[in-house]
DNA sequence: GATGAATGAGGGTTCATTCAT
DNA sequence: AATGAATGAACCCTCATTCAT
């Protein structure tokens, strides 16, 4: 009872100083994230960072396996895309859902420290992909293949088809937003963009009449 | 002509320079290209490099604008696209250089680094955007104007249909390629890739028969 | 209680530096004076001066401020000066003090580090004099005035005045003094010297019988 | 005869060194006026200079030396002082130039830079001051010797009284004046000041009727 | 003799990490 | 477990000096 107090205290500490550290590496990058800053914005000193985490590095680990759940595109597309929808209806909605989602500060933040961080730890870029955008993918190529099997779509290659949908919602909106050259899309502006790209992907994919 | 060979001289020490520290910004990010190192791979001594460079950060600059001339997608997309070849056919032959440009070593390594330090000089990558992507979204924008006056194509806003374009070449490859989990893209799959968003994209775009 | 030892200890440490630090200043100057002689001389590291003194400059600045209390003229000049007792007494009295004072190694220390420094801090040395010796001139200023007023002396411009009898103590001994090319006068000599320099004053500012 | 020519070019050249690097030396002290500043003024390279002075140092002993001629009170204390004139009259004569040239930007220069780099070159402070400041203190003691010898004062110490005198026309205004917190004083304020002064030399030193 | 590119020792400073308390 | 003082390696940069041309 009291050691399984202790190991709470002991987690929730650890869980305050990851939070924190996500932040500050949100915010100023790897390299400019210092321990200093970290400890004074816990409200600790940097002695007890290094109590709960042996390295910057694996403090920087720790924070990129935090966010593995949450990861890029994966959350957005649902895997229970109803099949009974129309196909243009479901991608309206997802890529509304998904393009509020790519440009999200949050998300904005992730995709800049990934891409900076990448070559530092290639192993854990990796995995960040296979767990994040590339379970997207995957979802979005599983609900076309089934949209196709019953005709509602025309596709040689789903996997492609999911591909050219998701750029169509990034567009080349993605890195003036990534270079914090614009604000993020209002609610109106995804609402006439995701029309248009479900137009451009109905046109391509849709099964002709 | 004595002074000019001087001249000549030191530009091209400058030229050498600036080269290999092009190579270790690439290589490194602006943190961790360490001045002693960009030295000892020219050959010179650190205090060379300041006789050039006033600093760190101008060599850097110096390094970004001498980039400039090649950006991202600006010299793929060229202003001569002759308008009397049929559509498809223009944007087969772009979208082939173009696909090939986005996916070399060399953008890729850019793009990685504008993202890495746009956060540290914010003027610096708006200036590179705007010269760079911006140009080669224009003209495309330009290219499908002139089309859309001659009927060779419908359109409601030729921008966002330049923007559609470009990102269908870019695909859900980009992400996975800036974080080096794949090799770049064979002459076979782009062409590949290549018909295959001209095909979404004239059936989104195209004059109906 | 274990706060305040921690205080103290911390508070200790810095005026151990500090010690150190005015020694190393007055021995080399500013620019001679290296952060690592500081540190060897300590007996700490170059990183632990920084966790004392934000940088060579602000080391410096409390450096200067440390001897605001004791500046070269103020504190020789009583404020206290008894306005009963004749004035030869005084400033036979206050001259003796005064010339001990101005010829003391630390004072002439402090005059050249000031002088070599006023260039580089010019706020600095304009503190530095206004606490200091002008505070001096001010309190026998006051006094000649009181003087002045219960007709002990004859002066058109008591402040003059004052300048008058500090400069005499200094006499042209002082660059001598400063350039070290002369040893500090003994006790005799300040005896005898004050003797004729308050004679002078005297013959100049004495009331008449 | 084309020996000569040449010698002569080399000299002017070396004097046009000496100029500029003096001017520097007075600006910016020792440590702060580099080389490549005096070569830059000059209008040559730092190569050039050392083809003239073999280091930084010998430069400024070269520098000092150039001086020497010119020392703080020397010139103004003249050798030919006529002695059928007043004392009084003499002194005023004497101060006012004394005083104009003590607060002059040229002699506060060498003061600050006698002070500041005394410590690094002793023996170079102890030349100038030998050849400077003593010997005009050395020549108003032999004319205030004299004076007494006809009886026109009367002084115990003759060499007392001229240190008495010179500093009295120094005053408290010294100090301020080096460290550049007032303006020099005016042609006004400088007679008002030396009146004082010689009227209190008189009272102190002058026969009694 | 003049040049100016090259040098390199050494300065101030930063910050991840350790360890005695 | 928490502290925070201490550390030192390594950074960027300066500038007196050298030397090939």
């Amino acid at each position: 009872m009291i050691e399984s107090q202790a190991v709470n205290r002991r987690d929730q500490r650890r869980e305050a100083i990851l939070k924190v550290a996500s932040e500050v590496f949100f915010e100023e990058g790897y390299a400019a994230a210092f321990m200093s800053t970290i400890a004074a914005r816990v409200g600790g000193s940097k002695g007890t960072l290094y109590n709960y985490f042996k390295s910057k590095e694996e403090l920087f680990n720790a924070h990129i396996e935090s966010q593995c759940g949450l990861l890029f595109i994966g959350d957005e597309i649902d895997p229970t895309l109803v099949d009974d929808l129309p196909v243009a209806e479901v991608l309206t909605q997802l890529g509304e859902r998904l393009m509020a989602h790519i440009f999200s500060a949050w998300n904005l933040n992730n995709f800049r420290l990934l891409v900076t961080e990448a070559k530092r730890t290639p192993e854990l870029a990796r995995i960040f992909y296979q767990i994040g955008p590339a379970v997207g993918i995957e979802r979005l190529t599983a609900y076309l293949e089934r949209a196709k099997a019953r005709g509602a779509i025309v596709a040689d290659d789903c996997r492609r088809a999911a591909g050219h949908f998701i750029c169509l919602c990034r567009n080349e909106r993605h890195l003036p937003a990534v270079l914090n050259l614009v604000e993020p899309p209002s609610a109106e502006l995804i609402k006439v963009e995701i029309a248009e790209t479900v137009r451009v992907f109905m046109a391509a994919y849709g099964a002709k009449a």
